[in-house]
Parts: structure tokens; C-alpha cells; sequence
RNA sequence: CGCGGGGUGGAGCAGUCUGGUAGCUCGUUAGGCUCAUAACCUAAAGGUCAACGGUUCAAAUCCGUUCCCCGCAACCA
């Protein structure tokens, strides 16, 4: 396993709230940062995660609400944040791109690739609507008529600079070849390398002239530009963790990053852009992008303009932050699309959680509080069966399982991971019905008994540990109903949902 | 003829590379059991594996054709 893990969620854009989407990323960047902790060490793991808040749509946001720019970032972020207070995000620094410690690199990174001769100006010609405010290019118009609204667009031309992605495209190809995990999943690597083995790249417009956008960071040499989104926020990642010495070398004990955790709707930016400015920048590429999924509300795509965002605020507070982070983490194999619904997660929940889980627990706490006082045995070796030697496999293979899906360098697989730790779930639940431990007590069997309670008590003790990292609340909760040798049964965990009697 | 992915019992998926009795989860039905949150366990029903043609002793799996769905197609967070 390395020896240090960098992590990264993408800078999330605060001109609206956090939806779904957002809060996905989130929890499985959380998830893998919680897994690898104990393994390497708390000290050598490191998850970054942040807010992008330059740019046109804030500005815009902003004065809709009669906000200065910095003002309405400012209490957009709060959002975030508490948010993942909520969904019990345990990240190391939180970047904000408006903060004097990525500004700063901005700059630097401006400037070195302007004098390396990356960055240069040109003549930038296109289409602009007055009353939205919005440049158009060519590709993007038909008739001289504004997309948006319709009306005449105005044909400008104006001064910009541009980043030299051309120059680099074919390395890019060859450290993509190079590197088969580079680009996960596969689907992405392959659509990625085939987009550039099929189109030539058009160097990359990094400016905006001032007039028509403010709120961003000036390019040093030329005061009448800001940059542009992209060439922004991506250098987060590095300027959150090093910093530039005066000859223009990058130093991070972190970088580069071990893994970029991102919605697929950014591959392009990671996958192409991102590389492209480290390499013109003489620093090495992360290790591992990987391009998550969807989730689908109803079947169709989360937008705004049909009003079927979902909120994870919302949502957690209805089901419990361990039930949302539960179902997103398992219902779909990372990578792959989803489809959201209550419906779905009221499944899962009933399914998994309170059947399956839930009542493991429950049954076998409600055992060792009926035939010992609640005292968890002491071993006497009386129980040979085969199925309770199954169990002790399974307990001492499951740590390896879910490293395969979970830990190993090229896997990223949180449902796999769950569906392994729920396989022993399920075969404890069986081994009841198989042992009938009733019989055992009626027949005053009681070392046997013991030996059968003990048994699944290690088997939940396996399963809430190896659950931490997904649901790090339920497995405390495991814990405080297992201390030392007594348990204390409480409550169940997660009672079933009633579909017909609740008012979800 | 732009590039790519996919069409498998009611739903969602695995299996396709390395042909050989079609598998998992959920749902449905029947039974069992009582430690348990109407839970748990067992069993059953249900598929011409998109269509057609080919290769083969044998094809969901290889080849060809057709139909359908979904991504990507340059600055869009």
C-alpha cells in the first residue's frame, strides 16, 4: 500500500447549493480517506477538498441578491461546509480559491508558463449578447442569435491569451498509454484517449478581458485580464499542498496526488487540461483520475431548470446521514450511473439495514442478554460444525476482501466492499437459523451456546469495524452495545420503515 | 456510414475477453422456525440472454447484418 495518500474532491462551484451530486463525491472521497487512516496512518493521508468562487456566474449571483462577489462566496461556502459537518466529512483542508494561498500560485503558475512561452495572446473572435452578458463561439451559434435568449448577437472580437494545450498532446497521449491507471474507469480511459488520438487540441482560452468579467484573478502581466475558470480552480490541488520556490519548482511532500476523485461530467478538464498545465509546469501528473457516475432523479438528469435537484440536507435528515451515505455508497458500482429515489433508499434500508444488519444485532444481543446476563462467554472450543468454521474464515478474510475492492491500487469499489462485508452478515444470519441455538438452551447446551453467542459476537465486532469507514456513527453505535465482555443491547439500530403506516 | 458503451426472468445487475447445464440482489408465491425489527431460513414460479443469419459437436459468449437505447463531439463548474 503506498505510503502516503493524497486525495482530492473537485472545488466545488458556489453559485447554488449543494446538491446530490456534490455531496456523492464527497462521501466516497470521506470514505476512502477514513479506510486508508488507519492503515497508513492518520499522518499520512491527506483529503482536500474546497470551493471555487471565482468567475461569471458568482458575479452574476451576487448582484442578484445585491451581494459584493467575496460577500456572497462567503456565505455560499457556509453551505458547504456545514454540510459536511453533517454528512460527517472528515477532510484535512478545506481550499477556498479566493484564499491569498492559491492565489498566489495562481499567479506564479501564470507567469512561469507566460515566460516559458505556454501562455500567449491572441485574437479571440466570437459572438456577444448584450443583455446576457455571454460570449458565444461560432460553434456554439446559428443564425446570429443568442442560444439562450434568442436575440441578435453582436460580433466582437477581442484581445485574450491562450494556453498552449497543443504543444503537449502527445505526450499527454503517451503518459496516458503509459499508464493504464491513469483514467479510471475504463470506459473513461478509453473515451478520453480516443478523443485524442482523434481530434487535434486547440490551445485553451484562459482570459477574460475585465470589462466583461471581474471577479477573478488579474493575470500579473497583463492587468486588463482575469482567468478563466478552469486554469483557476484546477491548481488547487497543488497550490493547497506546495509551494513554487523562486526558480519556478513546485515542492509538496503530498504531490503528486494519489488519487482525483471527480463527477464524469469534469473528465475533460482532469484528464486533458489538468495533465497539460503540470507537464508545461515540469510537474509530475496524479496518479489516478477517476470519473464517477450520475445519479438519475426519475430517470432523467438532476438540472436546476426542471426543478429536480435533490438535497442531501434533506434527504439525510429524513433517512439519517448513515442511511444516505449507506445507499449511495451501495447501490451502484462506482463509476456507473444511478437512479435516486426514496423509494430506493426505503429498500435498501428495510433490505440491508434493518433486516439484515440491524437485526443480526438485535437478535443476538437479545441471546446473549437472555441466556448469560448479558456476558459475553468465554471460549470453550465446543463448536465444531462446519458453518461455525465458515464464520471464522469469513471473519478472518473479510479485512482482504475489502481491500481488494476498497484498498488495492487499482480498485475503487464501494459497493463491493459493502457486498462483502454484507455476505457475512448473511451467513451469520444463517448460521442461526442453522445451530437453533433455542434447541441449545432448552437442551441446557449451554457451552455450546456460549461458544455460538461468542462467535457472532466476533462476526459483528468484524463487521462494524470493516464498516467504519462507510458508516462511521452506526459502527460506534456497534461498539457502545459491545464493550469488553458485557453488552448492553439498545434500541435497534434502523428500525424498519413501514411504507403504508409512516409519513415519509 | 464521426467515436464509444449497452440491450440477459417483474425491477436492477453479473456472466461475453479464456464458447460447454443461465447466476446474484430485490420483488412474487408456498413452507419452516421463534433468538429477532411481520424479521430470519428453505423451496418454488418466472428468461427462445434485442432480431436475423453464419462458424462449431456445442454460442448470451466468436463472426456478419439489422433494430433500439445511452454517453462523447473543444472551453460547458
Amino acid at each position: 500500500m503506498a505510503k502516503k495518500f493524497y486525495l482530492t474532491t473537485p472545488l466545488y462551484y458556489v453559485n447554488a447549493s449543494p446538491h446530490i451530486g456534490h455531496s456523492y463525491t464527497t462521501i466516497a472521497a470521506d470514505c476512502l480517506a477514513r479506510y486508508m487512516r488507519p492503515r497508513i496512518g492518520k499522518e499520512n493521508v491527506w483529503l482536500l477538498t474546497g470551493t471555487d468562487e471565482h468567475g461569471q456566474k458568482i458575479q452574476r449571483a451576487a448582484e442578484k441578491e445585491g451581494l459584493g462577489a467575496q460577500e456572497f462566496a462567503d456565505k455560499t461556502v457556509v453551505r458547504f461546509k456545514s454540510l459536511w459537518q453533517e454528512l460527517d466529512i472528515s477532510y484535512d483542508d478545506f481550499i477556498r480559491t479566493t484564499e491569498p494561498r492559491h492565489t498566489n500560485t495562481v499567479e506564479k503558475v501564470l507567469d512561469i508558463l507566460h515566460e516559458k512561452g505556454d501562455i500567449y495572446e491572441a485574437k479571440y473572435q466570437g459572438w456577444y449578447c448584450v443583455p446576457c452578458e455571454t460570449f458565444w463561439t461560432d460553434s456554439q451559434v446559428s443564425e446570429k442569435k443568442c442560444p439562450d435568449c434568442l436575440r441578435p448577437l453582436e460580433k466582437i472580437s477581442e484581445a485574450n491569451y491562450f494556453f498552449k494545450l497543443s504543444k503537449y498532446q502527445d505526450r499527454l497521449i503517451r503518459h496516458i498509454k503509459a499508464n493504464p491507471d491513469f483514467i479510471k474507469p475504463v470506459i473513461r480511459y478509453n473515451e478520453v484517449l480516443s478523443f485524442l488520438e482523434l481530434n487535434k487540441l486547440t490551445d485553451l482560452c484562459i482570459s477574460r478581458p475585465k470589462e466583461r468579467l471581474e471577479w477573478g484573478i488579474e493575470l500579473p502581466f497583463s492587468p486588463g485580464h482575469v482567468t478563466y475558470v478552469w486554469f483557476d480552480a484546477l491548481i488547487n490541488y497543488i497550490s493547497a499542498v506546495g509551494e513554487f520556490d523562486n526558480q519556478g519548482n513546485y515542492h509538496s511532500k503530498w504531490w503528486p496526488a494519489d488519487l482525483h476523485l471527480i463527477g464524469k461530467d469534469i473528465l475533460r478538464q482532469h484528464a486533458i487540461y489538468w495533465p497539460i498545465m503540470l507537464f508545461a509546469l515540469d510537474i509530475e501528473p496524479p496518479k489516478t483520475i477517476f470519473a464517477h457516475g450520475w445519479w438519475l432523479i426519475n430517470e432523467s438528469k438532476m438540472s436546476k431548470s426542471t426543478g429536480n435537484v435533490v438535497s442531501p440536507l434533506e434527504i439525510s435528515k429524513k433517512f439519517g446521514v448513515e442511511t444516505y451515505r449507506y445507499f449511495l455508497l451501495r447501490d451502484v458500482a462506482f463509476g456507473q450511473d444511478g437512479n435516486f429515489s426514496e423509494e430506493a433508499i426505503i429498500k435498501r434500508f428495510n433490505s440491508d439495514l434493518a433486516n439484515d444488519l440491524g437485526n443480526l444485532i438485535y437478535r443476538t444481543l437479545t441471546m446473549a442478554e437472555k441466556y448469560f446476563q448479558g456476558n459475553i462467554p468465554a471460549a470453550k472450543q465446543t463448536l465444531e460444525t462446519p458453518q461455525a468454521k465458515n464464520i471464522e474464515e469469513k471473519i478472518k478474510s473479510l479485512d482482504a476482501r475489502v481491500f481488494d475492492a476498497l484498498g488495492a491500487e487499482s480498485a475503487v469499489n464501494f459497493s463491493q466492499a459493502l457486498e462483502a462485508i454484507w455476505e457475512l452478515i448473511n451467513i451469520a444470519n444463517k448460521f442461526i437459523e442453522d445451530t437453533k441455538p433455542w434447541n441449545l438452551a432448552k437442551e441446557k447446551k449451554t457451552e455450546e451456546l456460549g461458544d455460538f453467542i461468542l462467535l457472532l459476537i466476533n462476526t459483528i465486532k468484524e463487521v462494524s469495524g470493516q464498516l467504519l469507514p462507510f458508516m462511521p456513527k452506526t459502527a460506534e453505535a456497534i461498539k457502545a452495545q459491545i464493550r469488553g465482555d458485557k453488552v448492553k443491547k439498545g434500541k435497534p439500530l434502523f428500525p424498519r420503515i413501514d411504507i403504508q403506516n409512516s409519513n415519509l
